[in-house]
DNA sequence: GCAAGGTC
């Protein structure tokens, strides 16, 4: 090799690394830098000799990507074209204005240079802005030999190693992410296009927004996000409580005071609990019959990556994952922080961790600890765990810079640099060390067990003070010692329904699902509050807007899980298969195109699901114009809900049969008629039982097909309430309609139309268990006005306000062993605990068998739902069997009624 | 006026 110098373009992902890599390949000798036409992307220029070939360098930067994809100026105009033809409109990529500075600066380079050198990042994403550097330079110089730097970190011998080794660019690497772009524009588009014509200007959104621009969005990682919001409310919704049982033993000696917690949880049976608390009442001898000591690790969170940092800065700080990247991003460009958008949660090896401790030294508030971790003797140190995550780009994020504080900075930039100098010492400290007990005892045969921890050396918990670790004295116990108990009591609960989501949560969720990036999944998240498609509380917590919901509820209902992670899980792997070569894009592009326009096809003709679901919500709009005219029909009879218009039979767009009151929308009496009904018109004959008449009869006409075969395929039915054949046919094909139930679990089928109505065992009016449809007392006739935020299925009223906190209050239906039909309001509102049976609210009780209307569990145990077995704590629940001296045995007395002349499971009064 | 992905 050798001979006369060349001139090479090296071609970086950002500035910050053209920076480096020039710096490092220069050794900073002879390093000239110079403006290139964008503000940002400098140019640096030195000599290099590359395996003996002498180089003139020149090495600059892009800003990501330099192209955007976008359909022809035909297809641009929302109502140039049927949104169907989006999946194959013809596309191109260009470079929007904003980047054409960039453009002109690698043209002019390019011209001058005999090779290109790409540094861009070592991901599909970066090998496609490779190519996309490739097209622009190209275009300029036909003779341009290319060549790809792969490097894994900006370390000198990693960047020494990349240039002497130069490679191809991976065409199956940017390919993929072709893919991925066209796949997502044209879904997005078409989606987006459709639903924002379909139902934007046919619904009164003015509760949502006043923009009368409102743009109802479909994005493949924007709605799966709402989906997991509009899933866990759901969740809440359709959570029935649960009345559990346990016991508690305390017992105070000059030592302390003890609380021992029952081993076997919490019990669902009340009687047995009753009896086995009776049990320990009568013998209440507690004999200790284990004692344990341990020591207790706890151990360092592992080194910083973005999800963590946007998660913990939610935690901790209450910030937004938006604000946090976007306060990291600045730290970062002033030099604080290493690169905040890595997925990296293990320290290279070569990483200096020791001298980023020493920088930290002269801190006040955390130097003296960084001073004890240098301090051999002191033994703090320890070597980072590893998160087993490398994104081979980036390493975790820490501390670049030492820094007191900077004039500029606001309190988030304080909040976030402490955290990550905190969470960087931490990962390099020993853990927590903590010594615990563990006491079981025995009362009549039933075992009990108490705990207590003191902690022996907090170690990094000294420094990172996000965290704690609670310590509990307990009194010393010897096996064998035998105490009578100061309480003993049976305490009730009911189970809680999971939060709603947390921005931690929804971050947790997405990540393991795999929608959206590190350095994209903050913006997804932001996305749906500046929809209106959901709304973040105080506490940080997602409920999903009318909108947001209705939109969820209208594809559910269609049958489809464009609302679910899947679709995006499905285009990760065809995204794979292409970058290993297994999938041409060509291939990919045309099948998963194929597929989904035959989807949004398919989601058109079933339009009237949105419009349904929409409804539920919101009142038709005088603008609407007729995009979904109902067929006026025959008078079936007058409307019962507000009488003063004709219900009238109706074929919705989409085939199915409905009898609908005249007065809509003011009017939302409506009866969906059985799925299979293939022709139905009204007869002349009257119902003679009905009433008020005259309710007309209606011929029908079943598929057959779809009917069991012990039905006729012609029938004369009557819509008032007393035709049993109707009825048992709507209960077991279902209606055309969705159902008025909500509050759907994840469990809930809904791979075919019928799939919210063949739940066995509940109404299929009113989803109550209680009775069947045919005893429903709405009969056929439900309100879908009833069906408002806020009221699940179970809703009756809200005539009750919450007297912790002020919400109305549902009432509801419990649906337990015990109290099955029972009716109890509870507080909506996350951190409030109000329940009341309602029996007791009328009676004037105020409260219920549960001893107060604070008798619930407690934080700790609401995320395991239905939790049986969960020891949250019952403290405030009912103290039954205590005597005023505290001497349980001298108090012995029936729990249910007090009579000391009988026990509880002899009691005359107690329920059954 | 649509997506998601880079990054300033």
């Amino acid at each position: 090799m050798g001979g006369r110098t060349i001139n090479v373009l090296n071609v970086a992902e950002k500035p910050s690394v053209a920076k480096s890599v020039a710096t490092i390949l220069s050794r900073n000798q002879g390093l000239r830098i110079r403006e290139g036409r964008s503000r940002y992307n400098k140019i640096f220029e030195f000599s290099y000799s590359i395996r003996g070939q002498p180089c003139h360098m020149l090495v600059t930067s892009v800003t990501g990507h330099l192209m955007e994809l976008e359909f022809d100026e035909r297809y641009r105009k929302w109502h140039s074209c049927d949104p169907a033809e989006l999946y194959h409109a013809p596309v191109r990529k260009y470079v929007p204005e904003d980047k054409k500075d960039i453009r002109r600066t690698l043209e002019e380079e390019a011209r001058r240079c005999q090779w290109l050198v790409l540094w861009l990042d070592c991901d599909r994403e970066g090998e496609n802005i490779a190519f996309e550097v490739i097209e622009v330079c190209a275009a300029v110089n036909r003779h341009l030999i290319l060549k790809r730097a792969r490097f894994s970190a900006l370390i000198d011998r990693e960047i020494h190693e990349a240039v002497q080794n130069l490679v191809e660019p991976n065409q199956w690497f940017a390919d993929a992410v072709d893919a991925r772009q066209e796949i997502d524009l044209r879904i997005g588009a078409s989606f987006t296009r459709f639903q924002t014509m379909l139902l934007r200007d046919a619904f009164a959104m003015d509760s949502v927004t006043d923009d009368k621009n409102l743009v109802l969005s479909y994005g493949p990682c924007q709605f799966p996000t709402l989906g997991f919001i509009v899933e866990r409310y759901w969740e809440i919704q359709s959570h029935e409580p649960e009345e559990f049982w346990t016991i508690n033993c305390s017992h105070r000696s000059d030592e302390g005071l003890a609380t021992f917690n029952w081993m076997r949880g919490n019990m669902f049976d009340y009687t047995s609990a009753v009896i086995i608390y009776e049990m320990c009442v009568e013998e209440p001898t507690a004999t200790v019959t284990n004692v344990r000591h341990h020591e207790r690790l706890k151990y360092p969170p592992h080194p910083l990556n973005t999800i963590e940092l946007e998660k913990r800065a939610s935690r901790y700080f209450r910030m937004s994952s938006e604000q946090t990247m976007k306060v990291a991003e600045e730290l970062y460009q002033a030099g604080f922080i290493s690169y905040p958008r890595t997925e990296t949660d293990t320290f290279p090896s070569r990483t200096d961790l020791h001298t980023i401790v020493e920088e930290q030294q002269g801190h006040p508030d955390w130097g003296s600890y960084a001073q004890r971790l240098l301090d051999s003797g002191a033994g703090l140190w320890r070597n980072p765990s590893s998160g087993g995550h490398d994104d081979k780009a980036h390493p975790p994020i820490q501390p670049t810079k030492f820094s007191t504080g900077e004039s500029g900075w606001r309190e988030e930039h304080w909040k976030l640099y402490e955290l990550v100098v905190r969470h960087f010492l931490a990962c390099v400290s020993q853990p927590a060390v903590g010594a615990e007990t563990i006491i079981e005892l025995d009362i009549a045969g039933e075992l009990f067990s108490a705990s207590g921890r003191v902690i022996l050396a907090k170690n990094y918990l000294d420094v990172y003070r996000f965290e704690s670790w609670g310590g509990s004295m307990i009194p010393p116990y010897v096996v064998g010692q035998q105490f009578i108990p100061t309480a003993l009591t049976l305490d009730s609960g009911v189970t809680r329904p999971p939060p709603l989501l947390s921005e931690a949560d929804l971050l947790s969720c997405m990540d393991k699902e795999g929608i959206g990036t590190d350095a994209t999944m903050h913006d997804h998240i932001k996305k749906l509050l500046d929809r209106f498609y959901a709304t973040k509380d105080t506490n940080m917590r997602f409920t999903p807007t009318n909108l947001g919901e209705s939109l969820v509820m209208g594809y559910d209902d269609m049958g489809y899980k464009l609302w679910k992670p899947y679709l995006r899980a499905v285009m990760e792997r065809d995204m794979k298969a292409v970058s290993e070569g297994a999938k041409s894009k060509a291939e990919v592009l045309a099948s998963s195109l194929q597929q989904m326009k035959a989807c949004f096809l398919d989601a058109r003709l079933n339009k009237v699901k949105l419009f349904e679901a929409m409804e539920v919500f919101f009142e038709r709009s005088n603008r609407s114009g007729g995009d979904e005219q109902h067929v006026a029909g025959e008078v079936v009879r007058r409307c019962g809900l507000c009488q003063e218009e004709d219900m009238v039979l109706k074929r919705k767009p989409d085939g199915n049969f409905m009898v609908g009151c005249l007065g809509f929308p003011q009017c939302r009496n409506a009866i969906w008629l059985p799925g299979p009904v293939s022709e139905a018109a009204v007869t002349t004959n009257i119902c003679n039982i009905c009433t008020p008449g005259p309710v007309y009869k209606i011929q029908f006409k079943f598929r057959l097909l779809e009917i069991p075969p012990n039905y006729n395929a012609n029938h004369l039915g009557c819509i008032g309430g007393c035709d049993e054949t109707l009825i048992q046919l709507i209960e077991i094909c279902g209606t055309g309609s969705r159902m008025p139930a909500r509050g759907r679990g994840p469990t809930a089928p809904s791979s075919n139309g019928y799939q919210s109505n063949t739940r066995q065992g509940s109404c299929i009016y009113c989803q109550e268990t209680g009775h069947s449809s045919s005893g429903c007392p709405s009969q056929l006739s439900v309100s879908r006005n009833a069906r408002s935020r806020g009221m699940n299925h179970h809703n009756e009223g809200t005539s009750v306000s919450c007297s912790t906190c002020g919400t109305p209050c549902a009432l509801r239906t419990a649906n337990t062993a015990n109290n099955r039909g029972r009716k109890f309001y509870s507080c909506p509102s996350r951190d409030c605990n109000f329940f009341v049976w309602e029996d007791s609210v009328n009676n004037g009780t105020g409260g219920s068998s549960l001893g107060s209307n604070t008798g619930r569990t407690s934080n700790a145990s609401r995320n395991s739902g239905r939790g049986r077995g969960n020891r949250g704590g019952l403290h405030a629940a009912a103290t039954a069997f205590v005597s005023a001296t505290g001497d349980p045995v001298s108090g012995r007395r029936c729990f249910v009624c007090g009579d000391p002349s009988h026990f509880a499971n002899g009691c005359p009064n107690r329920g059954t």
